[in-house]
DNA sequence: AAATAAATTTAGACAAAGCTAAAAAATTGT
DNA sequence: ACAATTTTTTAGCTTTGTCTAAATTTATTT
């Protein structure tokens, strides 16, 4: 990620995070109402922000044509992203929270500055390589294998993957998924699936289970492509 | 600690720690002045913090007359100071920093708001008394037991305490120390004293050895004094 | 008790990041 | 094509935390 020598403010961070996450969905430039939406600001604060980032080389824009992140702007969003995953995992591997009380903090944390802490951090954890949501934590260099993160509904028979999240929160669900031994980090294969109510069977650490369209509509699996 | 439901800067809350460890030194009132050198500030920027930590009841403050802590800034003091110290046990006991290069880092980590973070972190370091460098590490309603740091050469005969700094952080020190196998964290009992030379004999996991007068006033032990 | 020096406060500016209201450009609908 | 709508930018203000220079208060010397 070889380290930006220029000073950042946490709010630029922020921003360059939201333009990378915006054009991730999108691939174009990404829209001024869009990056106020994300960041929970007016659009005239981010034309403003918008134009000290391109004084500063991190992105780049044309009036009324929407931003995209250059080079160096991406490098800066994925260092950004690297630390904030890496948190992620300490938080919920080290201090036992669960996957789902951990963004705020890390939302915070990922601003820190210090080389040497994020790659200490990286060291302990054991270089972990996605994130407890099953997202993909890039290497220094800003290089990550792309993981793929699907619905158990929509993956095909003979798939195999790493549970990572789910749809629905809801504490309902969460007993549900506990009563049927099924916990994030747990992998599964998909064995089977009814072409006449869409329910499937699963093989987890319990052994094989069938579990409904609904439930497998509101279960994550993460498939890593190796590169 | 009794969170504090007031929202703080960074600034106000680096602010208020320097005002807790100046009046640590000297008791009495704060002086603009010794303010604005800690904080590497101006004086005239310390007057205008002043007044708005005035403001909040932070400090009690009168024109000309310097600052001190209400009860309600004490205790922001100690919130932060123990996330501060937690976090230098963190650096230190698990990422493998050593004892000298932490407090920068620290500085920023200790201005993370969330009370379940450091509750849990503090668990996942076994509740630690005191950090690196020998300094008590207060709990979350403030109370720390009070530790003695002091150099070998100032303590009584048969004083006990661990090693926990050097006043002398040379290399060639540091090397004459790892000679000896004499350790931070180690625990060393003073024997004897020569009135002579000022030399100590004092017990190590090694054995007893003697050590020069020049050695004795560039070595901390802390004594812990239980409540 | 002045005179001088030192410490402190005030006044006025500035950069960062935000906001509202108004103007301008781009897009959409007819 | 052109009017209406939506998006984006500009202009002007606000708050935080900082600064310099000038004024004021307190402390120290003669
Ligand atoms: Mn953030
Ligand atoms: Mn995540
Ligand atoms: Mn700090
Ligand atoms: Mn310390």
């Amino acid at each position: 990620m070889l380290l930006y020598y220029f000073e950042m403010t946490l709010s630029e961070e922020d921003y360059i995070k939201a333009i990378y996450h915006l054009s991730q969905i999108d691939s174009k430039s990404v829209a001024t109402n869009a990056i106020a939406e994300q960041m929970k600001t007016k659009p005239s604060s981010v034309t403003d922000m918008v134009k000290k980032l391109s004084e500063k080389s991190l992105v780049k824009y044309k009036k009324y044509q929407g931003v995209s992140l250059s080079e160096k702007g991406r490098l800066v969003a994925l260092s950004i992203i690297r630390k904030h995953r890496l948190w992620e995992v300490f938080l919920v591997d080290k201090l036992n929270f669960s996957w789902d009380e951990v963004h705020e903090v890390a939302e915070q944390l990922e601003h820190i500055k210090s080389d040497a802490l994020i790659d200490k951090l990286d060291a302990h954890l054991g270089f972990p390589k996605v994130d407890p949501h099953g997202d993909p934590i890039p290497n220094k260099e800003g290089f990550f294998t792309k993981s793929v993160k699907k619905l158990i509904s929509e993956l095909p028979i003979l798939s195999e993957g790493v549970c990572v999240g789910v749809n629905d929160s809801s504490v309902t669900f969460l007993k549900f998924l506990d009563k049927n031994n099924i916990a994030l980090g747990d992998t599964f294969k998909i064995l089977d699936r009814e072409e006449f109510d869409g329910s499937v069977t699963i093989s987890t650490r319990a052994g094989s289970i069938r579990i409904s369209e609904q439930i497998a509509s509101n279960l994550f699996l993460e498939i890593v492509d190796e590169e």
